[in-house]
DNA sequence: GCGTGGTTGGTGAGTGCTCACTAACCACTA
DNA sequence: TAGTGGTTAGTGAGCACTCACCAACCACGC
């Protein structure tokens, strides 16, 4: 493995273990086996190793999940329900980084610059997920009413929120509970 | 306006403003137009003073919102569309703060802590409109079958991470789209 | 085959700066 | 006159980052 690669891994141990504002040059190096100058061989700042880590090293199993997936094949029902699955684990993993982005004005708007040319970010899960409900909705295995993007934003957005509070409380998610409510709708009295 | 609360408008603003990495006590006794000793008249130190901006400068249009929920009353559905439209409006303004307390890790311990002992923090959102939709499931204005817990779950997830998404993307929130969804269902085809 | 000089990737020891926090002092009021 | 609530002017610690230096490797003329 490359200097910057056990860099990067460093950075993103770092950066999950200890928090964002813990996470310093003098942490990442010492994490990686090097001097801290030695980061600065490979990274111009500490703001270049930050967006690096987050680009590079991205938890994509949800992303991959939900690539993945073909319409017509098995139960929706089903499906979603493993999706709800991934997507509470995925969150749960992914949020302690995501989240504290925010503390960082400066990073959240370099981030989101680069986002924005590499053409991904949050929002293409939720896309990914919405295209293969609509997908389904033209086999005729959801109705024709549905709104794919209310639906994937509803389900995976259920998921975070319990990933999120889980923090916050000893609240256990329930992605079957979820998918359970949302197939079944509010409006059937 | 006593000087404690201009210390904590200050606090709170510089937060909001500038990020939790940049709200030093240099910034807030700036904003609150005293020096930096005068702080430690009124606090013992700045986690302190952080624990009493969340406890103290906490919005609570939602909470209170939800609060005054009566089973029974309006349309559960245009109910529904208007908490939705408050919890987005919400979340886009307390996220970034919330969030960024993910960066400091002792922070988020203090704040579960100081939570818990209080009996209330994000968790009693979604609690107390679980409640609401149980007392017009108890009405029979909503499905036997319904679960309150899932149903607020999916709403204000759905919001939460809208607001969440709108800060990486120029995503619009649909609060009245996840209502009419969430509403039919996905399961009726 | 072997000195020579350039490049790459590393080090230890700093640099100046900013941070949270404090000591000493002072004005006002009960 | 003692206490409260403010000030100025610091303090040591920790931060991102830089400096001078060095060892290993490599192409190349002789």
């Amino acid at each position: 493995m490359s200097t910057r690669d056990r860099m990067l891994d460093a950075a993103a141990h770092v950066m999950r273990t200890k928090g964002l504002a813990r996470t310093t040059t003098k942490e990442i190096a010492k994490a990686a086996g090097f001097s801290e100058a030695a980061l600065y061989k490979h990274f111009a700042d500490k703001t270049e190793l930050f967006l690096s880590v987050l680009r590079e090293r991205a938890p994509s199993d949800l992303a991959g999940l939900l690539a993945g997936l073909e319409a017509g094949r098995g139960e929706v029902r089903e499906t979603l329900t493993e999706i709800a699955r991934a997507a509470v684990a995925f969150y749960v993993e992914t949020f302690p980084i995501a989240a504290s982005i925010f503390s960082e004005p400066a990073l959240l708007a370099a981030h989101r610059e680069a986002l924005k040319t590499h053409g991904v970010g949050p929002a293409t899960v939720p896309e990914t997920l919405a295209r293969y409900l609509g997908a389904e909705r033209a086999l005729g295995r959801l109705p024709a009413g549905v709104d794919p993007g209310s639906a994937a934003d509803l389900l995976l957005g259920a998921c975070h929120y319990q990933a999120f509070l889980g923090f916050f409380s000893d609240r256990p998610a329930d992605p079957e509970a979820l998918v359970r409510t949302l197939w079944d709708g509010l409006g059937r009295s």
